[in-house]
RNA sequence: GGGAGAUUAGCUCAGCUGGUUCAGAGCAUCUGCCUUACAAGCAGAGGGUCACUGGUUCGAACCCAGUAUCUCCCA
């Protein structure tokens, strides 16, 4: 039976893939077997793949299929994140489309068209996973705002507030205007922006009489023009600010009390331009003499330090932005314009008045909302907030003692310095899309913080004294009275606020403590995710982990770099440079993307991606297709004895170190060094020497122990290989020549090979044929002699090698015609040495025997030199004192070397005369 | 502004405790081959002052200090 010439993934991935369902090999359910478990990081549920996550998910399957193999019950847990604010502006986006505003639909009619958009679009990500091979048991898919998710999140908000955790205020935040919500510090992106520094003056009042002229001189410009009404002032201070639309929500003016140049300004007051309220002139260490101009405006609630500021010196909050980013009534002018357009027109109003001094370029880092894109707002606002600092110390701990591994290592100290830097996080967002927060307002009084109305109503009457005196009657009443005016917080939670709960909230490890499951798998072995969410994500379900498990939720956490195009760009939509991995998969197939991927990313490293590497996959997959065509097409000749047994006692110990080398490498989870040491071993041990070796001559039937002994390497190749690419591996394993197979005999459930013995002699031996060999090989290259002509060789053995048994093999692989041994240099012959034994390929055509003389030359003056270098060493006394015996040793061996060469070579380029 | 890391072949990266694993791998390049498993291939070859400057040491890609450049994190 002819196989096609090249594999074809295609035709194999989507039916081994519906094999591998059809059969649950991705089920996993507790039994005696030791657990090894990974929870995907959720991806958002209405997402498509893109090679962040291709590059994520290929890692987990990677590790997944490996410990399955190894014999451990191999659970991967897939699921999708609500993404609350993605998910929201995406469906904002959709209803706009449609010319519907959400304001003017109710919460319910919101939410029912954003399910909607969830049922369309959700899980298109997971069926994407199924393409590259994922192997995630799917019984277990989760949602993070599914019923049971969404209440593990209620219960744990409520748990933390009881604990005093989680507590409402009003705080600065970081105010997205675009999806008109709060946003924590971690979603904020600083970007450096060009930006004017614009130079504004504000009149001095003139409330103590005139200026002293040293005064003047000094530092106080008098005003040139008097524009400005109502009130006599005495002069102005100029102010450098980024933002001028704000001024109308100055509070003060801060200079530093030490500033020489300002010690007439203390206790005086200024005009705010163009509206000309009066605001004072405070001190405070705080102001940078050398920035701008040393006088700071003070604008609290549009500014974080500004806002520190107002609270230590007591100053007023006047917020002049609208939740959209537009100015409000307390603006005075230019109400309804949005902040960007207000700028302009401020700083044109104020050029008009003569109060712009002048404008300069700056630039300076500017936050970006990472879900809209939108310049974020800081703004002073109400809400949620959970307190970090009490949390972050044992999840700190976890990591500090090794508990939990980061991979790589350079990651503990980020994780270290954010986690004893850490801030309360703002856990509220002004969004329906998520768990509505279970904070309960009923008229004036505090909030309640109940899991359902009912729960509320109960606790309204249960913390207030005259309402626990009622009889049930009146109770009753209250309730129903109460039921209709209290209302529930607006807000929902934070996404974070869920998925710090995930290998948790997976196994029902808060609806049912203490199920099966959760004790079975929790806590989950390794966690494959992007160092962006160190902190966002990782942090916190230690964090939570911790706190309600007592327990961290992983034992590794593998962090992957960020995949970037070749030259360095991070891959993203609007620069177009990210290839679709869909397309990517069609073109070179699952497995050689998958083994494309690997080859590039070193763990913690970004990666450069390129196509041309999902090219050296897909090559690797045809490689080995075709080994398997050359094994697959052998006759079997049952009265033929075994000539490859040489070949075959070396391919064994090659595979066992080979082996060693890739397990050491998983240890160090060095995903792609582990792969490239499988690549060398099928490719160049397996495929160039060892098949290579023990191929019989066209059309020539093997002897059985042969090709037993080859079938059983390729089987297992094909172990190791099939983490790495599982579609090719599954299909090869099935084909007739390994022997019938039962329906549940398949690769993805065989054996992992364990390395075995390795035999040094064997290793060293095949060393110096394949180097023979290769001399040869060289000598016909650089002669411009045909592989097809078998040429004769000359052995002179100096050293004891016996070179008698390795003869067939160099004969077949190196074309020899005859051997010879010989004690005696053979003339008008090519010639090279492995060590310190000579070879002889008499040629036809006599050689080139002064190119022969320039050769042996060089190869002698670099062997003195070296000489040299060694003997350098030997004779320096300290160094034969100090260094270790070994390598004094060496050195001696290298010196012995050294001359024996030169003695050989030397005696050649003597014969040449 | 503070912190972390990096700089080794054209590209992407290994290089552990300083010494034959010491200058390596894969890809790319070049040369020759359509040799009956594979041209998505075979055979062979050429590429590097280990960012720079000093220091420690018998000995430095490796340890130390400084400089330059880059990346990331935090303000």
């Amino acid at each position: 039976m002819s196989i096609a010439k090249t594999y074809s993934p295609k035709e194999t991935e989507d039916k081994w893939y519906k094999y591998w369902l059809e059969k649950e090999f991705f089920r996993s359910i507790p039994d005696e077997r030791e657990p090894y478990t990974i929870v995907i990081p959720p991806p958002n549920v209405t997402g498509v793949l893109h090679m962040g996550h291709m590059l994520n998910n290929t890692i987990q399957d990677v590790l997944i299929r490996r410990a399955r193999m190894q014999g451990k019950n191999a659970c991967w847990v897939p699921g999708t994140d609500h993404a609350s604010i993605a998910t929201e502006a995406k469906v904002v986006a959709m209803l706009k489309e449609q010319g519907i505003d959400k304001k003017e639909l109710s919460r319910e009619a919101f939410l029912s068209y954003a399910y909607e958009w969830k049922d369309k679009y959700g899980g298109i990500i997971l069926k994407q996973l199924e393409k590259l091979g994922a192997s995630c048991d799917w019984h277990r898919t989760r949602f993070t705002m599914e019923a049971d998710l969404s209440e593990a999140v209620i219960d744990t908000f409520i748990h933390l507030y009881k604990k005093g955790l989680i507590y409402r205020g009003v705080r600065m935040v970081n105010w997205d205007p675009q999806g008109k919500t709060a946003v924590s510090d971690e979603e904020v992106i600083r970007r450096e922006v060009n930006q004017k520094l614009y130079y504004i003056r504000y009149e001095i009042k003139a409330d103590s009489g005139e200026l002293k002229a040293e005064e003047k001189v000094k530092g106080i410009q008098l005003a040139q023009d008097r524009q400005s009404p109502s009130v006599a002032t005495s002069g102005y201070l100029t102010v450098a600010t980024t933002r001028p639309e704000t001024i109308m929500a100055d509070a003060a003016i801060c200079i530093n009390p030490n500033d020489e140049r300002y010690q007439h300004l203390k206790g005086k007051k200024v005009f705010i331009p163009l509206i000309n309220r009066e605001i004072p002139v405070i001190e405070d260490e705080y102001v940078d003499v050398e920035f701008g101009t040393g006088c700071l405006k003070v604008t609290p609630a549009h500014d974080l330090n500004d806002y520190a500021l107002g609270v230590k010196h007591n100053l007023p909050v006047i917020d002049i932005l609208n939740n959209d980013g537009t100015l409000n009534e307390l603006a005075v002018i230019l109400v309804g314009e949005d902040r960007f357009i207000a700028r302009k027109k401020v700083a044109k109003m104020l050029e008009e008045v003569g109060h712009l001094e002048k404008v300069e370029d700056y630039k300076s880092q500017i936050g970006f909302s990472e879900r809209t894109d939108a310049a974020i707002e800081p703004r002073l606002s109400l809400q949620w907030f959970c307190k970090m600092d009490e949390m972050a110390k044992p999840a700190l701990e976890y990591v500090l003692t090794g508990e939990i591994k980061l991979i790589p290592e350079k990651f503990i100290n980020t994780y270290r310095h954010w986690m004893e830097n850490v801030k309360d996080w703002c856990i509220s967002r002004q969004l329906w899309w998520g768990q509505q927060i279970p904070a309960w307002y009923f008229q004036h009084e505090a909030p309640v913080i109940a899991k359902t109305k009912a729960e509320a109503l109960e606790e309204l009457i249960n913390r207030d004294e005259n309402r626990r005196k009622m009889s049930e009657n009146g109770k009753a009443g209250f309730r129903k009275q109460a039921s209709e005016f209290i209302r529930q917080d607006e807000d929902v939670l934070d996404t974070w606020f869920s998925s710090w709960l995930w290998p948790m909230s997976v196994f029902d490890g808060f609806k049912d403590p203490n199920n099966a499951d959760i004790n079975y798998y929790y806590p989950t072995n390794d966690l494959v995710t992007a160092p962006e969410i160190l902190f966002f994500w990782v942090a916190r379900m230690i964090m939570a982990g911790h706190e309600f498990k007592g327990q961290a939720p992983f034992k590794n956490v593998y962090l992957t770099g960020i995949v970037r195009d070749k030259i360095g760009r991070k891959m993203s939509k609007s620069l177009g440079n990210s290839p679709d991995p869909i397309q990517l998969i069609e073109k070179y197939g699952a497995d050689g993307v998958r083994v494309g991927m690997l080859l590039c990313s070193p763990a913690g490293n970004d990666l450069m991606f390129d196509e041309s590497y999902c090219e050296q996959g897909r090559n690797f997959a045809n490689k080995i297709w075709n080994a398997f065509r050359l094994v697959n097409g052998w006759e079997i000749d049952q009265s033929l004895p075994n000539p490859n047994e040489m070949a075959i006692n070396w391919f064994e110990s090659e595979f066992s170190r080979a082996l060693a080398d890739i397990e050491s490498n998983y240890k160090q989870y060095r995903l792609s060094e582990a792969l490239m040491g499988i690549y060398k071993l099928v490719w160049d041990d397996y495929c160039s020497w060892y098949l290579e070796m023990v191929k019989p001559a066209y059309q020539q039937p093997v002897d059985p122990a042969t090709h037993a002994a080859t079938l059983n390497f390729f089987e297992r190749i094909l172990k190791l290989l099939h983490p790495f690419m599982p579609f090719i591996t599954e299909e090869l394993w099935h084909e007739e020549v390994f022997g019938p197979r039962g329906e549940m005999d398949c690769c993805i459930v065989a054996e992992y090979p364990a390395p075995g013995t390795v035999d040094q002699q064997s290793l060293k031996a095949m060393e110096i044929v394949k180097q023979v060999i290769s001399e040869v090989r060289n000598v016909r290259n650089s002669k411009q002699i045909s592989p097809k002509e078998a040429l004769p060789l000359q052995i002179k053995a100096n050293s004891s090698t016996d070179f008698k048994a390795y003869l067939p093999m160099i004969g077949k692989l190196a074309n020899i015609s005859e051997f010879g041994f010989t004690e005696e240099k053979v003339p008008g012959a090519a010639v090279f040495m492995t060590g310190t034994d000579e070879f002889f390929i008499p040629l036809a055509d006599n050689i080139d025997v002064d190119a022969e003389r320039d050769r042996l030359q060089k190869e002698i003056e670099y062997l003195k030199g070296f000489l040299r270098s060694v003997e350098a060493k030997l004779s320096n006394e300290r160094f034969v004192q100090n260094a270790k015996a070994e390598v004094v040793d060496n050195e001696r061996r290298k010196q012995e070397d050294a001359c024996s060469k030169i003695r050989i070579l030397e005696e050649s380029l003597e014969a040449l005369a």
